[in-house]
RNA sequence: UCCUCGGUAGCUCAAUCGGCAGAGCAUCCGGCUGUUAACCGGGUGGUUGUUGGUUCGAAUCCAACCCGAGGAGCCA
């Protein structure tokens, strides 16, 4: 029995002879030589038969392999620059092999094909190289996230997904029959992060959320994974401070762990370097001047056709102005204090001016938006009763939040940082729905 | 909910003014010792999204519906 090693591991033993465990992802048959591009999970790796170095049986067999057979396949590991693969450069000189299982026809192939077909083939098409690289990237963001969050200070402490009330709203809910009483699918932990800060002082959840907006972007989905950071004694510029370096981990994390995969994407690295602190900020009136100023000279928006929208001053951005914005900087940009009348109902009022409140959003380059939204929250019960009332969401369902108030209150702040918005900025993704294994979308939930 | 675009072979797409349903890839057969989405030769493969209408004749024109994509709004 030879050694059995992973695609990824093969450049530690060159010369040796082992043995692959995988799957053909493509052939080429030259008569007397054959290449086999055979993946195993951790990469793809050329495996050259020749037909004079293995038994008659043993070629045979190779010619008969489809796409996407399952093999085992043994030989020498020989260092050559001309092999492809991930990581490429080293190539399998095969001895022997072994058939698993011939596949029946394989519906995807390695060139272009269309989105809905795509989407129905998605248990195959996570297969594909590029998916492959998208989907551990991912992991590589979520490893970064717990690890910076772990390493600093915060306590993972999970929220209720099943949820009595609406935490910011009540038209984008999943209801569902909770014995009878109605529940519904959580929007967000924020609500009990607050709770649990005051137990732990610096917390963060981290799980699925699910919104049921009639949004058909490529920048939504009807079930996305966001962690929420929560820290007691903290104010909005110790919020944007904290951001900056949990970001700015998570992309180094993956330019140093990634590499491959995001060569595989095509990923121009030099736009993810520069992304470490300290982030712009801008001021939403500061904001909304620069948007004027470009609607006024009648710039356009990267990425759309039509011009930069003038927006009027207590208006919220829509995507174009984000886009924007976002595109006059080399780096993630924070917009700080947005108009209180736009913003959720526990966010905090600058005290010599309430039309603004403490809020900020963090938007991603290049065109992929929102990745961030936070804000100091209301810390005193009489500002956050007439919040409520303001917004005419019903006292009785904010009693507990109310309390937390009542019982050592303190200047707060938190964040929710979208995962798959975060991934689909580092991949250079097209579409949400590539950076999560299966993507529940508007109208859509098979696979 | 609204706006725009689309639906033809397993996949990606053609089909001129309404006049024989056509390629490439995949698959199958044959050839090839350095291929990178190989190449060369041959074969298989069709209820043109659905229903109805106009017409000698409809993939093509008309109507309704179904499905998909991108965007707006809303949001991470």
């Amino acid at each position: 029995m030879n050694k059995r090693i992973a695609i990824r591991q093969m450049s530690a033993h060159v010369e040796q002879e082992v043995t692959l465990e995988g799957w053909l992802y493509t052939k080429t048959d030259k008569g007397r030589l054959q290449f086999l591009q055979v993946r195993d999970g951790t990469g793809i790796c050329q495996a050259v038969v020749f037909k004079k170095n293995v038994s008659s049986e043993a070629f045979d067999h190779a010619r008969k392999l489809t796409q996407e057979s399952s093999l085992r396949v043994t030989g020498t590991v020989k260092a050559d620059a001309r092999a492809p693969g991930t990581p490429g450069g080293y190539e399998l000189d095969v001895t022997d092999m072994e058939v698993v299982q011939i596949a029946d026809e394989y519906p995807i192939q390695p060139k272009e094909h269309g989105v809905e077909f795509l989407i129905r083939n998605r248990h195959l098409w996570i297969r594909s190289a590029r998916q492959w690289a998208v989907l551990r990237v991912r992991a590589t963001v979520i490893r970064a996230i717990r690890d910076w969050l772990d390493d600093n200070g915060f306590l993972n402490v999970d929220t209720p997904i099943l949820t009595p009330n609406a935490a910011e709203g009540t038209t984008t809910l999943f209801e569902i029959d909770f014995h009878g009483e109605p529940a519904y699918l959580a929007q967000t932990g924020q609500l009990y992060n607050e709770a649990n800060i005051f137990a732990f002082g610096k917390v963060y959840c981290f799980g699925p959320t699910f919104r049921a907006e009639k949004s058909k972007t490529r920048r939504h989905l009807q079930e996305f994974w966001m962690v929420e950071p929560e820290i007691a004694f903290c104010d909005l510029n110790g919020l944007m401070e904290i951001e900056e370096q949990f970001v700015s981990y998570i992309v180094q994390r993956c330019l140093a762990e990634n590499a491959e995969e995001l060569k595989v994407l095509e990923r121009n690295i030099s736009s993810l370097e520069r992304v470490a602190p300290s982030f712009p900020r801008i001021h939403y009136d500061e904001a909304v001047a620069l948007l004027n100023r470009a609607a006024a000279a009648g710039e356009s928006v990267p990425g759309y056709e039509d011009k930069v929208p003038h927006i009027e001053w207590g208006d919220d951005f829509g995507s174009p102005h984000e886009t924007y914005i976002a595109a006059q900087f080399d780096k993630p940009v924070f917009v700080h204090h947005y108009p209180t009348q736009v913003k959720a109902f526990y966010m905090e009022p600058e005290p010599d001016r309430p039309q603004v409140c403490r809020s900020v959003d963090l938007l991603a380059p290049e065109g992929y938006g929102e990745i961030s939204g936070g804000s100091e929250r209301m810390a005193e019960v009489d500002k956050l009763t007439a919040g409520i009332k303001a917004h005419g969401l019903p006292m009785a369902s904010y009693d507990w939040y109310i309390d937390l108030r009542r019982y050592g209150t303190v200047a707060h702040s938190g964040f929710g940082l979208g995962l798959e918005r975060t991934v689909a900025w580092i991949c250079g993704a097209a579409h949400l729905r590539e950076v999560i294994a299966f993507p529940r979308i508007l109208g859509s939930m098979r696979p």
